[in-house]
DNA sequence: TCTGATATGCTCAACATGAGTATAAGGAAA
DNA sequence: TTTCCTTATACTCATGTTGAGCATATCAGA
């Protein structure tokens, strides 16, 4: 107890200067700022020079920027501050994804040294022009998880790369029971031996990948060059941000099933197909296009608004718009995805 | 981009002595440690004398502790090992739930102050003995959220306490359009006016008591004495633990749905009617037995071992265990909850 | 008007769910 | 030992939901 209050007391002593002091715990505020176009998810990255890792080169990386507690009121608006300074971006919907703690901490950080946390945030917007100081870019966020694309079928990177490079991995563990749980975690994540396919595991998939080092961080992470094998393996980020993004990707997948959060990345007014099309581009599927209309429209999660996209190429789609009060009237309402449609 | 920068170096740059500098921002951890004993969900909580807060007395608290960079290699291994200091318990699952920043920030916290941010973790055991330095304590988790209960329907608080206050908070609203807000809000969280009573709205619940002033944390945040209406809202908590309780507690509700975290809270044997107990005292609601049973059985969750409990009353009744295959099988094992048994 | 798009409507079997009734197997009271 | 109360477990059945596909509507352009 003398020591959990003995903090609280330092913690409230008022400083002088703010910025005068070295922090012994940095704050840091990551965005992952997604939008859809055109059957594309799309994730908003800013370029940057790692001192820290080996490779020199610039790398990919998500908007970022330190807490400023002299400045930013709250978490949230720290981070919406900094994406609008780096992207020029007013964030809209903002939900807080994970806290990220181990980062600097592996040997090379060296002892002693300080510490970095990351609070991450995931932040649905429709596509608009880019401002702000960083060099922003928007990219297809398979870029950097290409096995996660299941819409034409399975990846063949998945049976051609990943799966062999698992299987080496397998046979270097310690002992029998371990390369079990070896075996048993790769065929959940990657859906092998009648194991379903789960849309929601990326985080499980980029770790396991990280783990088996086939990713090109976990080379570069210990001051190697990246291998050969990693290069198409996804396009690498810095330090810990693909391992963010894997949060995001799978935190939205799930999302989308059980809360309206698509509805953040479409026009107020939309056919059924625009919908389809950017569920299918977040979850990596393909779906069964009348039974997802149905779904949605008896579910009661979009009403139809009487007008006609004309520029369909075929017959005239109508508009449709979020339903509003379906939130009162179901506890969870989403796109529950209806079975995937066979292979085109 | 600079500021960006020169904040990394800042943080690289390495201290000599780590508690001898004031840190600018305190990162705190804190543990909801979950058990269910015959029928009733259990918090830990230890006791604290709150200087900061009006009203002096001990208040209860979630176990806590500052993060040390020097020693806790992340910051899960702070959280475990913070939780066995305080409380004797070695915790086994463990899962992030949330962090919390906007906390000291309100006026009375002094200008320019310290920030603590809070990350707050999850963790499930089986009940057991507790021991280390605070005087820990299981407390009844509806004690904190009596509204939360519907085992024996819905609480008589909610139409006669909560419902009365929220309408008046409705009226203070500065406009119609504002009323409306609130109205929704209102009827979303609590299930009136035919939108159903979602289990897992805890933390909006909670917020939206706070936002009116009718939780007892309210006046106290602000300096007042708790008003004498607080007193059959529940007990209070020191800060903005209650809030943190809040959200654990929707967040399990959610994840029993869709992973098999209930037999965190379940010796290795247990017969199905002990399952559907803890599962109804997290969800709060009560199920049919019969298909509760099915649910589970025929969705190869569970699995008999052959043996037989004769403790029941009545007729003996089999023991059954965990099917770890289920993990391999479905891609969201869980217990979907089938509907309400009607009351009773 | 024919063809190739796309959108939208409808059907049907398989399966899942809500809400029971019926039967089994213990202990305790009569 | 019979009756009754208790809990466990089995089975039923109407209804709803889902997967999969066929059928029809309405546009553009050949």
């Amino acid at each position: 107890m003398a020591t959990r209050s003995a903090a609280l007391e330092s913690a409230r002593r008022p400083r002088k200067s703010a910025s005068a002091t070295a922090p012994s715990v940095v704050v840091g505020l990551n965005a992952v700022i997604v939008a859809v176009t055109d059957e594309v998810p799309r994730v908003l990255t800013v370029s940057r020079t790692d001192h820290a890792l080996a490779g020199g080169g610039p790398a990919d990386a998500l908007p970022f920027g330190p807490l400023r507690p002299e400045q930013h009121r709250t978490l949230e608006r720290g981070l919406r501050s900094w994406a609008r300074q780096q992207t020029g971006i007013r964030l809209g919907y903002v939900e807080q994804l994970y806290t990220f703690g181990d980062r600097f901490r592996d040997p090379r950080a060296g002892q002693g040294g300080p510490w970095m946390i990351s609070v991450a945030y995931l932040a649905l917007v429709r596509e608009q022009q880019l401002a702000g100081s960083g060099e922003a870019h928007w990219r297809d966020w398979y870029d950097y998880f290409p096995w996660e694309d299941w819409r034409s079928g399975p990846p063949s990177l998945i049976s051609q790369t990943i799966t062999p490079a698992l299987e080496s991995w397998l046979t270097q563990a310690s002992d029998m029971p371990a390369t079990r749980a070896r075996r048993e975690r790769r065929d959940i994540a990657f859906g092998l031996h009648r194991t379903p396919w789960d849309t929601e595991r990326t985080l499980e998939r980029y770790e396991l990948l990280y783990e088996a080092r086939i990713v090109g961080e976990a080379a570069s992470d210990v001051g190697k060059p990246t291998p050969p094998e990693a290069e198409n393996l996804g396009r690498p980020m810095a330090l810990d941000h693909r391992r963010i993004l894997a949060t995001a990707l799978g935190r939205l997948r799930g999302k989308i099933k059980y809360r309206p959060v698509v509805f953040e990345l479409l026009p107020p007014a939309f056919t059924l197909s625009h919908l389809q099309r950017v569920v299918e581009a977040l979850a990596g599927i393909r779906l069964h296009k009348q039974n997802f209309r149905r779904l949605v429209e008896r579910g009661g999660l979009v009403e139809g608004t009487g007008q006609y996209d004309e520029e369909t190429g075929g017959r005239p789609a109508e508009l449709f718009a979020f339903r509003r009060e379906v939130l009162r009237e179901r506890a969870a309402p989403g796109v529950r995805l209806p079975g995937p449609q066979a292979r085109v």
